[in-house]
DNA sequence: GCTCATATTGACTGACCAGTCAGTTTACAT
DNA sequence: ATGTAAACTGACTGGTCAGTCAATATGAGC
């Protein structure tokens, strides 16, 4: 017997990640996938039934890791205006760190490529966040206005500033960007 | 001689905006767009020397249309904060009543298949608004933080704000969705 | 009505590509 | 060593689709 090498797997992954980035969904041959991973067309139809798939996989993936690196250490936090900003610092470190991630995420957020299934379970690993709201909320902390509103407002306005973030090299102004985002998200929100 | 039909040429964008939204790019063929407008496909090449022509051309259209109905009226009002809510308002009134338009330009904002070029078009359409920010923060009314940092949060915070108002088929439920977003967003900016 | 330029048609083509499969190699068990 | 189950290969195929083009329809000017 032969175990399925996790190697391969991920040097697909890591190949379609970039290649779906730069050239688009459809714009990717799978042949092209395969070669730039140094395995053969054959071998990614093992590891991944479809095209869509394999899509579909990566986005889990994505999602799923960005949302666990944006809670990391937010419970040492006991305000909800110290979780908030400690989870936006997070976010922008992982987006400065994982700019393809990002595009990714941003690309395929509303592509039709990726199954509604795909597209729910990654919303739901942000969940958490809406909770958090909540909580500020009834602590009094910030504003009563409806919490789903309210993180709508606050994950688009995260991303946006991470994207412009990422539009300049310079890492003081990088540091300059991420601050103002978060006071701005803060003052939007609080009571 | 034979003048070209401007109505065949509305009649093929229009079905391709729908279409492409629905489907996305690579999921529409270039034949199913002629379809459904009723025009056979040399037509579609007539009007349109590529399919990238088409979409880029759509794109363009869209994005200047959307600028041009938020700006609407603004030089009406005298205050900053007047003047951002009622672009907020107009920007919502917008999306309202043209949901596929909305999509269109959220699913292909970040597209590889629209060209940079119409990117960047489409960009320069809002840059009042960069303006708008710049002459709040001299009149002392906005923060004084870089303004195009700031454009940035407000559009994101915007278009995620309208996203989640179409979510929601109340009208009641819709605006206040809207006003409680454009508190966000001026609390968030206000000096 | 006739002419002519151009709008319009849709069958066709050449290229491309997702996914298959018959065969080959690998590594584990006995 | 040998058997064997599963990983792995890559040439191949069936289908699809962007864009072409020779033929035809249309309408403006005479």
């Amino acid at each position: 017997m032969r175990e399925p090498s996790p190697d391969k797997q991920e040097a697909i992954l890591e190949t379609a990640l970039t290649l779906f980035t730069e050239r688009g969904f459809a714009g990717t041959p799978t042949s092209l996938i395969s070669k730039e991973a140094g395995v053969a067309t054959g071998t990614l139809f093992f590891y991944f039934k479809t095209k869509e798939e394999l899509i579909d996989t990566l986005y889990r993936r994505v999602k799923s890791e960005a949302a666990k690196e944006m809670s990391r250490g937010i419970d040492k936090e006991k305000s909800a205006k110290a979780k908030l900003r400690r989870l936006g610092r997070n976010a922008a470190g992982w987006g400065m760190k994982n700019p393809a991630k990002l595009k990714f995420m941003e690309q395929f957020a509303h592509s039709p490529f990726v199954s509604t299934s795909a597209h729910e379970e990654g919303m739901s690993h942000f969940l958490f966040l809406e909770d958090l709201v909540r909580q500020g909320i009834q602590d009094g902390e910030i504003r009563n206005v409806e919490p789903s509103g309210l993180f709508c407002l606050m994950a688009s306005a995260l991303s946006g500033m991470i994207a412009h973030a990422l539009s300049t090299g310079d890492r003081k102004e990088r540091e300059r960007i991420i601050e103002d985002g978060l006071d701005f998200i803060w003052f939007g929100m609080k009571a």
